[in-house]
DNA sequence: CATAGTTGCTTGAACGAGCAACTGCCTACT
DNA sequence: AGTAGGCAGTTGCTCGTTCAAGCAACTATG
């Protein structure tokens, strides 16, 4: 980043200028309107229906904080306040961790399991409506791909 | 939303899925890689270089607050916060608007001209890395369209 | 076995966003 | 003219981030 190449300091083309204005309705406005979608209509927002979804999905139902927190995309005290705030609504419990008695693991509890399942068809409708809808016609899994990519060098450097 | 008609309840196929899961990157990690990159490079959030390169870009490099913020896809009030930063900064100044008096222009200032400047290439070489080049082979005007769509509803409704 | 260093998580403070409530100016209607 | 309502912008509170500090438990070394 501190020695910018002559290469990588080609103006942009038209179509990549394009684009990349075009990006900012997918990394700012795409989120905020998919979170209130849910809220709306489930009061359950975004970033606790990330983390219930990623425990229901793990085995046990239960992950450790770091784990899950990365699975979230939420940075580890992010991850200790959700949890929190989960833990009041009765969503989730902390137990200690077995193997490891510096660990916790979040826990599902079947309330926050029913939570989940009254939520997701929500959360769906919202993804299909906002972001899926829009990418019709294109090669998904390579899409895919590249997103994952994003955010990443990945390259020589 | 708070109608979720069947259609819309179709569960995803596996490429939706792993693409919705990709997402997670450009909207999570995408902005906040950009943004660390400027700052360690040339200490100019990404935020703030937005703001100063709408504004470098409008007649008279002056802008309404609404406008700017829009334009920036940030709220009005996180906005006003950003152009307060840039004034105590001497990057930019605000002005009573001619036309009507509830509104103000925020002003690019020579010194916020010459800031823009020294930053873009940090900009741009982040924009590269970490974004355009992941999508090279992509048809980039169709993918900017899909984009400019996310967020939106867009359809009958 | 003791002690030093490391790791997992929590907590606090400072900061950047968002939303919602508020202020102040403009406009339009009676 | 006067008043009702709407729009522009700012302010208060919540949530998330980073960074730093702290504690408890693990590991490795003497």
């Amino acid at each position: 980043m501190s020695d910018p190449s002559a290469e990588a300091l080609q103006p942009l083309t038209p179509d990549e200028e394009a684009l990349v204005r075009a990006l900012g309705h997918v990394m700012y406005v795409l989120p905020r309107t998919i979170d209130a979608d849910m809220v709306n209509d489930r009061q359950l927002p975004l970033t606790e229906y990330t983390a219930l979804m990623n425990l229901s999905e793990a085995p046990g139902r239960r992950m450790r904080m770091n784990e899950l927190a990365s699975a979230c995309h939420l940075s580890l005290s992010g991850m200790t306040r959700t949890i929190i705030r989960l833990e009041t609504q009765g969503l989730v419990k902390r137990e200690r961790c077995e193997e490891d008695a510096r660990g916790w693991n979040a826990v599902l509890t079947d309330a926050g399991f029913a939570r989940l399942e009254e939520s997701w068809p929500s959360h769906l409708a919202a993804v299909r409506r906002r972001f899926l809808q829009h990418f019709e016609g294109f090669d998904l899994a390579q899409l895919a791909r590249a997103f994952r990519g994003a955010g990443t060098a990945e390259t020589t450097d």
